[in-house]
DNA sequence: CCAGACGTTGTT
DNA sequence: GTCTGG
DNA sequence: CCAGACGTTGTT
DNA sequence: GTCTGG
């Protein structure tokens, strides 16, 4: 699955890599500045996602990491959908209306999986990047909600990340991983005209092993008060394992 | 028909 | 909103 | 995802 | 053990 994240690339090199034209990540002037570089993005957190726009711009905007389903009495549903099974969201049927409407893509330098080592030992951490170092292109699902009772309050934009069964690299470590799109597919995950989900389904499957290197971390990453660079520094002896 | 759920992860 | 269970 | 809390009473 | 918060 994919739990914690890391998101320090800056947002200009961000709308460049994703050929975004619009920056509306709020939290300042001119587009705003948008949630502060993180190498331990958790969820309930605000990330930067790329999104078309009612208006038909490709922007960069914020999102709560927490998907709040339209239906939802309250948001706090949100602190656990923070990821969304490729099979449920073909599943049911108000998942597959988001994924026709509301596709995301949720740019991340890298993403943790926590591998069980077993009876009585501790879960070891492993962080999981492109081999290229460009930041990767996790497939997403966003929504709006608002409170029932304050209709004047604004709306609460949040977002999930799709995710599917683990490539070989992936398989040794935990059974499930994030949808990770190739460039390739971008403009047509992007496209809201593009209502085919039958087509867009089948882009949710595992990214190649070889454009992917992992390594273990220290568990300085297990809580959420810690960040900053070191936290994906290969623990000792351990360079960067590609497939 | 209405009421209530609707999601994920793990189970070394 | 839409599906499932009773 | 992991870490940390998790309950009650009465309270000027 | 299970839920909430980050």
């Amino acid at each position: 699955m994919c739990g914690r994240f890391v998101s320090a690339t800056p947002p200009a090199v961000l709308a460049d890599t994703f050929r975004v034209d619009e920056v509306k990540l709020g939290g300042g002037g001119d587009g705003g500045t948008g949630p502060e570089p993180s190498y331990n993005v958790a969820p309930t957190d605000d990330v930067i996602a790329v999104a078309v726009s009612k208006d038909g711009h490709r922007q960069l905007g914020t999102f709560r990491w927490g998907l709040v389903p339209s239906w939802a009495k309250d948001m706090s549903i949100g602190n656990r959908m923070i990821n969304l099974r490729a099979d449920t969201v073909k599943d049911k049927p108000s998942f597959r209306k988001t994924l026709a409407r509301r596709r995301c893509i949720i740019p991340a330098d890298g993403f943790y999986e926590w591998k069980d080592m077993g009876k009585g030992r501790k879960k070891q951490p492993f962080f999981i990047r492109a081999r290229s170092g460009e930041p990767l292109a996790l497939a997403g699902l966003w929504e709006v909600w608002k409170d029932r009772e304050q209709q004047d309050a604004e709306w609460l934009k949040s977002c999930t990340i799709i995710t599917t069964e683990p490539n070989a690299l992936l398989a040794p470590i935990h059974d499930r991983m994030p949808v990770v799109l190739p460039p390739s597919v971008w403009d047509v995950w992007l496209d809201p005209a593009n209502d085919d989900v039958a087509e867009l389904e089948k882009l949710l499957v595992p990214s190649p092993e070889d454009l992917l290197e992992l390594y273990p971390v220290s568990a300085e990453v297990n809580s959420v008060q810690n960040n900053g660079a070191q936290l994906v520094i290969p623990l000792e002896g351990h360079e960067a394992e590609p497939d």
